[in-house]
DNA sequence: CCCTTTCTTGAGCGATCGTTCAAGTATATA
DNA sequence: TATATACTTGAACGATCGCTCAAGAAAGGG
């Protein structure tokens, strides 16, 4: 049983992760994820089978590092001040401020060529979807959020705010902070009673 | 004075603007365009110049389209209203509905490499939002919006929400209208006073 | 009619894409 | 130390990329 890998896998999907997320599936050649793992073809090859392999465990480890976020957030802050502090966290703060969420940049680039990987990526944000989901609910059960908010509904509502934030921040010639308080201080706002019913 | 062009320029700009859109900036190659176009290598430079030149045809046309929606609904409905009927109009309704806005696709494209696609693309969304400053300011004249909402940081959420919508109802597994719906509430709940204020 | 001018064509350019694989290198076991 | 078994390398493959240009086709003016 000879010669384990010099490198530590963990570690290169972490750095293939980081240039994914900033230039995007089709931004990024071979060329530079042998560039950035110092890593030649035939390795790469070897380890991950191909770049969509690659891009799927990056896709996958960007989630994770997502939920571990809300996670921790939750433990320190408790549900509702969780859900606020990570708009914060992923738009103005942090070490990768000021990017769009990687799940929905690979959705907009491979959902029209119908790739398997648009497809990981919109399950995984069904799976973000029922974390928020679980965290309003818990925010509503400790009497945070008004009785006649629907978590189901706050929930999708938060991720599709979440993305535009994200979406925005990465337009140089923004108030991306008013834009990220005006709608953390919406969330504060649940803690009354909702304003107007829906329309029939 | 002999042989005029064959082809509708206008018309093949809004075939490759649908094309683009749809496909994105890496994902339209030359061979897609001159099948959409049904025009062979030669013509399309002679009459465009690059790729980029017509992408950037396309991004004007885009946001022009974008305008001019938006002025006959305020036309049709008022300025209020207007603002509505957009949100329906650009995710569930109309002839390309559940589409991502091409501007924040292009944005996300191509910002990471510094294109002047990219530029243009956030020129054309600073000049959405100050269209939708103005018909926020007018409802705010109008009396149909409090006054102690801020127009232009209404202008700014409407947009990132806009987005966020429209990056959401490109997902084969959501429930687009509900989503909708929540959002184009909250606009209606604008004729009342704001409940919470900005926290220092 | 011919001539001039413009538009149209498509083969093919050099560059780059993702990927492969035979050859070389390093290490644990015997 | 010799051998077996990985891991590592990088040249190079076929495909495709955006793009060029010489040659052909079409239409008004004489």
């Amino acid at each position: 049983m000879p010669r384990a890998p010099s490198f530590d896998r963990d570690d290169l999907i972490e750095r293939a992760m980081a240039l994914f997320w900033r230039k995007g599936w089709a931004g990024t050649s071979l060329r530079d994820l042998e560039a950035a793992l110092n890593l030649r073809p035939g390795s790469i090859y070897a380890a991950f089978g191909s770049k969509e392999a690659l891009y799927g465990l990056a896709l996958d480890r960007y989630a994770k590092s997502g939920a571990a976020r809300l996670d921790r957030l939750c433990r320190d802050k408790g549900p509702l001040e969780a859900l606020k502090a990570n708009v914060f966290a992923v738009t103005v703060e942090g070490p990768d401020p000021r990017r769009a969420c990687m799940l929905a940049k690979t959705l907009l680039e491979l959902a029209p060529q119908d790739s398997p990987l648009a497809r990981q990526a919109s399950n995984h944000l069904t799976r973000a979807e029922e974390g928020f989901f679980a965290l309003f609910r818990a925010a509503q059960d400790a009497g945070q959020i008004a009785a006649d908010h629907d978590p189901a509904a706050l929930a999708r509502r938060y991720q599709s705010d979440l993305m535009g934030l994200r979406v925005s921040v990465e337009r140089p010639d923004i108030d991306a902070l008013a834009l990220v308080r005006h709608v953390a201080d919406q969330i504060s706002a649940l803690s009354v009673s909702q304003q107007v019913k829906p329309q029939e």
